[in-house]
DNA sequence: CTGAAAGCGCTTACAG
DNA sequence: CTGAAAGCGCTTACAG
């Protein structure tokens, strides 16, 4: 078929079966129809090489078939070398599989950007959507929400509104990582900070002071979950407190920076200073030392969004928020 | 509002503004209005908070407001740590940010993946598709372009269809390079190629092989454009040629990969080992040396596939091809 | 400039 | 199991 030929319409498929558009419609919606119809019809089909209109379905069934995962970040941070996203993604792929649902992604980077996927959702060109990655009290889930979209987020999400969200326990493993390095002896603990506007920087930020409270002073420097902001904060670090002989960073890229730094400044990992991360990235198995880590179930946490969502969608009821739980791999870095 | 609440729609506003549908439908798509009506007509839709429903008017205007860009890789590839793909993506949004459409990311990793995109596309979901980092003769581009779709691509397609594509000059980026190595003096020069069923990896070679042919031997190392496979093509190099004095890799990561294995074996670059690589990542600036590489446009590559695509869903004329030049940066591994 | 009416291409009670 | 008919929420000639 060339650009610019009428596509064939229920009708033309109805006609050639020799069947009403009702007919024709419901052998392609699978509803039970006498198997001479059916096969008149599905032969039609092929023949004409039907394909049907999504705008008319959407029209009269309030669904579009699309599922939105909004990442509000410049595509610069969403595609860096953390493997957040692509893991995350993996996860909410696996459970779409089976639902009939395209998953999109949309990047709300740039402010005209978000007001445009606000527009989009409002307008009932998805589903649903999920938010990933918010910062601060972002008001892009409040404005969904309001529309009447489902939406659901991973991490609890900031501010008036409630969005059913999924995270995982910073908190906990952060304190676990903490403990550990107590534990193994360590008297001087520093950490090295995610950002404070999100709820994973708040909370491993939390758990580390509930860990270090009553047994030592803390030594906070803050990072960005980067690479270079954790050689930044390491560096700070150096030249501000002597006497640190245990980091916990907040996120393996950040850890990564940090072991680096160390060397270059004569420092040996772990008998000088140990050193913890979070997330268990792939690469944490292979720095030299491997990295001691807290590991995040990220997939876990995609296939959680995409089930929630997909309940909501489907005006069945779903938990408020769903923790799950984070687990400490201990290697030679500590 | 919340949910389960009617959308309002035309009727409301027009009802509301005491004016008919269709003046209200002319204000919202910014015609010709006498002034009182437009007033009343933005008071309605303000006042009722009214969104047109997208599906209502793609079924008369066929239009969605929805461009996919199509990456027919699984999500750790698209997500890695080659910035290619972020920087497509800025040129492309840049592009449409006047345009009204809304870009959308399909992921096309696995086989229901692509079905799924490919009914998606023909259902009338998306205006237009833009595909990137085709491999081989993917049947995707022909199956889009057969159905009428829009489609435009970055580089040339193999395959029957013609797609219209926006790629670089490979072959006289690499050409540049190899011929530079053989001006400053290099005796042995080899080359780690990205992968064979990709343009960029075929030109590239096509482009050393053309450079060298004549003056010396070509000694080549196949790798797929990542770090870890420029690791292991150098250690292949090294162990299988010797007094390889410089290398062309088809990649910047590549040629990190055989930095960091030349270093490991003791080989100065440039001093033993001349090194150029292409794409010039913003790390190829800060490599141990510097990075010799050839610069290619990403963000242009974006910019034209939009404008391309958007100028065939306007149903204008269009390139068949367009090149890109490529440039030679000397830094300080040369 | 404006409104009545047709039509975009489907799905879904409803009646048989 | 099946068809006639209504309706989803818009846009757009057409006539005035």
């Amino acid at each position: 078929m060339s650009r610019g030929d009428r596509r064939p319409t229920l009708e033309t498929v109805a006609a050639l079966a020799g069947v009403s558009r009702a007919t024709a419609s419901r052998v392609i919606n699978d509803q039970p129809v006498a198997p001479p119809s059916r096969r008149a019809v599905e032969r039609a089909i092929a023949e004409v090489g039907y394909v049907p209109n999504q705008a008319a379905r959407s029209l009269v069934t309030h669904r579009t078939g699309l599922i939105a995962l909004v990442l509000p970040e410049s595509s610069t941070r969403v595609f860096s070398d953390d493997q957040f996203f692509p893991r995350l993604i993996q996860g909410v792929s696996q459970e779409l599989e089976t639902a009939d649902e395209q998953l999109v992604l949309m990047l709300a980077g740039s402010a005209t950007s978000r007001e445009r996927i606000e527009r989009s959702a409002v307008a009932g060109r998805v589903d649903g959507v999920m938010l990933a990655s918010l910062h601060g009290t972002d008001p892009l889930s409040g404005a969904l929400a309001k529309s009447g979209v489902p939406v659901v987020s991973n991490e609890r999400v900031l501010g008036p509104v409630e969005v059913p969200s999924i995270g995982v326990d910073n908190r906990g493993g952060a304190r676990a990582a903490v403990e550990h390095l107590i534990a193994t002896g360590r008297r001087r603990i520093a950490t090295i900070t995610g950002p404070s506007d999100m709820i994973a920087g708040m909370d491993r930020l939390d758990g580390y002071l509930e860990a270090i409270e009553g047994a030592q002073e803390p030594v906070v420097a803050s990072g960005d979950f980067t690479r270079a902001s954790g050689e930044a904060a390491m560096t700070r670090l150096l030249a501000e407190h002597s006497g640190v002989d245990g980091v916990f960073a907040a996120s393996d890229l950040m850890a990564e920076g940090a072991l680096h730094v160390l060397r270059q400044n004569g420092f040996r990992v772990p008998e000088d200073v140990a050193l913890v991360g979070f997330d268990d990235i792939t690469r944490a198995a292979h720095t030299d030392p491997p990295l001691t880590t807290v590991r995040q179930p990220v997939d876990g946490i995609g296939r959680h969004l995409a089930s929630q969502l997909l309940s909501l969608i489907a005006a069945e009821p779903v938990e408020p928020a769903i923790t799950l739980t984070t687990e400490l791999i201990i290697r030679d870095s500590t």
